[in-house]
DNA sequence: GAGAATGTACACTACACAGTGTAGTTCTTA
DNA sequence: TAAGAACTACACTGTGTAGTGTACATTCTC
């Protein structure tokens, strides 16, 4: 047998996968039920039978690309690495994140969704923005070892991820532009991290 | 008389008003021309002899609200003022321009529209970027008069109005945010040209 | 004040879509 | 292999909404 698993399970899978395709493309209103329900392979009764309601499964949905790409631990702060490095190493991995194709959809759904239903996704929104604060956290602790002084510590952790937003997430979700090139890439974080060393000291 | 204008021309202008804001209010999918009507106090049979479709009314409206909040000339370069003060009178102009309550409002309904409908409204979107260029042109003549030399002449322009935008630009967009205070925007423009300045020379 | 232009009320078509009810079929498992 | 769980086809309700057609009323213009 080479489906281990049981009908029901299958079915359920497939619902889910269609309904990430059907929402990543097309976002909440003009995806229907009927569309996800021929895209699972699967009676529309069936996916009614899995959940209860549309808003319920684009939740799950919405649960399960958060899921899938949310790995991200802290960076701790190292008082004996050069700080260069430190900052290189931090925003390489932000940048990482910005670019990955699920972040990037759920980023985009999310906050289609939530400019005119705020209700909806405002809180899926909110959480991708809470997770800037890695930054803050290392920042504070580089100037609680007397480092980058004169940054502002309020603004400061934002502008450093903000100007990677700039080029690697903005326009790819609002103007669906390709991702950034690995050569690209590697211009903003370094023109990044010069900027925010030459102005932090 | 009251109203110089002609009943057509009275009905019309209360059409539009109607539209925008509701479009304002609502985006584009969830404003039924029935609703327009209503709050324009005009039949429904009214709004259609005036604008053929619903696509045509939103595209009207978009025009409406671009020329409304777009009365921008370029900032000339000039070599004899420091560069610090001319920076600030650049920054503080667009800071105001992305404040704008028209302006934002427009930003929204068009990112909105654009990220599950590209054709509708992306050529409103790349619209609203090219006129990041004021930027660029400032800074091509400074750098042709030898200042400012270090910075990235493709990505520095981006790079100054983008960390404008991460404060005062995408959290009101897509999280709905209040506009930022004075005191606020005064910290994000000197902080941007500070960081800029310490960074290109 | 007559005729043309414009607006109004309202009924109507056409469609898309969320969600339900049911009778019958297929799968799982004890 | 029998019983129960899950799936299917399909018809159906209800709703919202774009857009049209028409007969009648109001407003403008000469």
């Amino acid at each position: 047998m080479n489906t281990p698993l049981k009908l029901t399970d299958r079915k359920r899978q497939a619902i889910v996968e269609a309904a990430i395709a059907e929402f990543r493309v097309s976002g909440f209103e003009s995806t229907s039920m009927d569309k996800i329900a021929a895209t699972a392979g699967v009676s529309k009764r069936t996916v009614y039978n899995h959940f209860p309601s549309k808003d319920e499964l684009f939740a799950q949905i919405l649960h399960e690309l958060w899921n899938s790409s949310m790995a991200q631990q802290q960076q701790p702060y190292d008082p004996a690495a050069p700080l260069r490095e430190q900052l290189l190493a931090l925003l390489w991995k932000k940048m990482a994140m910005l670019q990955d194709s699920y972040f990037l959809d759920l980023a985009r759904v999310a906050i289609a969704e939530s400019i005119h239903s705020p209700e909806r996704a405002q809180e899926m929104v909110s959480r991708l923005t809470r997770k800037e604060e890695e930054a803050v956290v290392w920042l504070r602790a580089a100037q609680a070892d007397g480092k980058l002084l004169k940054a502002d510590p309020v603004l400061a952790p934002q502008m450093l991820t903000g100007q990677l937003k700039t080029f690697a997430f903005w326009p790819q979700v609002t103007l669906n532009q390709p991702p950034l090139d690995a050569a690209m890439q590697k211009k903003v974080v370094e023109a990044t991290v010069d900027m925010f060393l030459a102005y932090a000291g």
